[in-house]
DNA sequence: TCAAAAGTGTTCGGACTACACCCATGA
DNA sequence: TCATGGGTGTAGTCCGAACACTTTTGA
């Protein structure tokens, strides 16, 4: 069939702002670029999109080429195309957020890219649009996380409440009372207590929880309540 | 500056799910294609991004091309790019999702497009991924105007509250109470009682109400709750 | 006078918040 | 034994849901 004639076509990439959870803090996994422009910033692992592959499919690729990790939780976050934001030519880029556990990229680290992690709070300037993107996955995560239970993501199999709390509390920048908070999180029944008890953190030890994965998948769309007055901090 | 090489260009759309209300139903705008492919066909209204124009211009431009109406409601919903998504070639589509006051859109109605509304519940198949968009938008829809009143942008300057319960009642497919839903409205303050009445819907007649356009805006972001037990209608 | 929609109040239960103390342990 | 973080219970408040009757007025 005859293609669209008179159209002028333009270049499309994806851009995957990747998050994780070290046990205290948000961190940013971020790529340093080796190639001009912008040689030696820092940015989000990015790639083009090629021709028989869908966006989502460009995401996971981009995204396993830096962290090896597949079966990620990652969504389309937003489609960036301001005419000049890549100064290069025209580049239509769709950002895709993605929560990693930060353990499982240790393990399988591609050194090729010189990726770092850093503090969320302490991250440098990023290269085009790319702060924008950051800015608006962290409003979009705190969001939703504030209804539903996507923030297990980032945790390893096993965790306690404690360092539950503490990744809500590092998502909202703000400390929560921990009786109303453990008294929440056990009351969905999504935790399964394990018999060990994790005693790196403390002298007393906090039990090890897993995720009881089919109820998990099956409350993910309902709305949890983690978060008190959620209007307090959400934009 | 050089261009990146060796990568493929394509070309790039976006297309807009335009939500009405017509006093009992929700609708739908849709436009009659009068070429190939799909000839014939309902689909959705949309165009090519433009070379030196963002998405958001492009989106505003169709919508104004169709309707004569600007500075409406108007957000990015998803962007969708399988690769055989459009046979004639590859493009990338980005879903913009509006809501207009239907009473402003017949004003100005723009014939060539042979555009007509249809009954959201009723609206024949479209071309492309488009039933995949409007199927995404309804959820979207569902979704934020059960926590943000961004229903308001459908009805008139002058409504009465029955009618916004119906507005509500149509969007999520269901009926409220009406005692509960008046005093939930009217305290959140966002609506102004007015003088008059409509007496077409009934013999005693409603009273009209404006929207309080600043604490509207104030509020925007923070979470209403017009809708009892929103887990139950939302996917 | 009757039908049809508008408008209004109260009660109940559940959910969230605020708050304080004991427990277990390693140093 | 003491310092540190983990774990638990309760009372009060507020919010949302359920529910029924009166009002208005045009036909």
């Amino acid at each position: 069939m005859n293609r669209y004639p008179l159209q002028k076509h333009i270049l499309f990439a994806v851009d995957c702002i990747i998050f994780g959870f070290d046990g205290h803090d948000m961190k940013l996994l971020l790529v340093h670029r080796a190639i001009k422009p912008e040689k030696n910033k820092w940015s989000l692992m990015g790639g083009f999109v090629q021709q028989q592959e869908s966006p989502e499919d460009a995401a996971n690729r981009v995204l396993k080429k830096l962290t090896g990790i597949e079966g990620v939780y990652m969504e389309q976050l937003h489609t960036f195309g301001r005419p000049d934001r890549d100064p290069v030519e025209r580049t239509v880029s769709i950002a895709y957020s993605a929560l990693i556990d930060i353990h499982e990229y240790e393990k399988q680290i591609n050194a090729d890219y010189h990726a770092e992690w850093f503090l969320l709070k302490n991250k440098p300037k990023l290269i085009f649009d790319h702060d924008e993107m950051v800015e608006l996955a962290k409003k979009q995560l705190r969001y939703k996380a504030a209804f539903h239970p996507i923030l297990f993501e980032l945790l390893p199999e096993k965790f306690t409440i404690p360092q539950l709390q503490s990744l809500y509390e590092g998502v909202y920048d703000t400390v929560f009372d921990n009786r109303n908070f453990s008294r929440k999180v056990l009351s969905t029944g999504l935790l399964i207590k394990q018999k060990q008890k994790d005693k790196l953190n403390s002298k007393k030890g906090a039990f090890y929880y897993k995720l009881d994965k089919k109820k998990y998948k099956a409350d993910f769309k309902s709305f949890l309540n983690f978060v008190p007055n959620p209007d307090k901090f959400i934009l």
